[in-house]
DNA sequence: CTATTATGGACTCATGAAGTCTTGAATAGA
DNA sequence: TCTATTCAAGACTTCATGAGTCCATAATAG
């Protein structure tokens, strides 16, 4: 079990766009070059960001993509779910007659770490960013 | 991202363990129907639990598994770790300078999670285990 | 009109999960 | 000692998903 790289690729895109200047879209290839990824892999992953509501895209000459929300409102669970989904970890496969204890217990853990990774802001690492590579 | 069916399997099979009678080993045969899955599938996963030193196998005639520790000293995350291995959960894939800020996040919260594993036992849901199906 | 930029679908490739089959080793009991 | 029972381990198959590419289409600034 891991999260995909893709979740990876978005958290660190959402980094760069929370400390660039928010009036200036920025394009996939610029984000793309910083991250060492390919544009067209990207994009699939700020499209998601996109639907999720987390940032907005501009077509076109000089567009790109830009936050939507205020910073201070985008915690890594957001941007993780928007990647990865928000189905649950743990799914018992058995077909027991009741709630299966132990997949209760697996979920509550599982909330323990989202309710972390949702009070923890993208942008509280903004000051400690030093750029990507 | 999720738990592999196998931690569901492994779960079952220990919480079955501990509330089984612990002087007689449990064969595999008798475990694989109680959770209706095949034999040899479940020997996998025994086997690792066998080897993360959970439980002990008896070869042979009226062999089986029985635990090896007691069972209070069986948490859910240790047979967990036992199935999906030990590895971080988040794994940064860009080349930055220094440490990843964001992977000290998703860690973090990952401990959070491990935290409340650790401290649950599988022995605490015997009282209220009625049976598997 | 053209260059730039995002969107979406089809596609390939590699990896890992899920599961089967078979062979071999250990042991209890006759 | 022989046999039935039980665990261990490796090779194998199948399928789903992650990772990534390529191309056609749509929107927009100049």
């Amino acid at each position: 079990m891991k999260y995909s790289q893709a979740t990876d690729y978005a958290l660190h895109a959402m980094l760069y766009l929370v400390t660039a200047a928010p009036d200036k879209p920025v394009p996939v290839q610029l984000l793309a070059e910083k991250l060492g990824v390919s544009q067209t892999y990207l994009s699939k992953m700020l499209t998601k960001l996109v639907k999720a509501g987390l940032i907005q895209s501009v077509s076109g000459a000089n567009g790109g993509y830009r936050l939507r929300r205020n910073k201070e409102d985008i915690s890594f669970l957001d941007i993780i779910h928007a990647i990865e989904g928000t189905a649950s970890l743990f799914e018992c496969s058995l077909n027991h007659g009741s709630e299966c204890l132990i997949q209760q217990v697996v979920i509550e853990a599982e909330q323990k770490m989202e309710q972390y990774l949702r009070n923890k802001k993208i942008s509280e690492l903004a000051g400690q960013f030093k750029g990507i590579g």
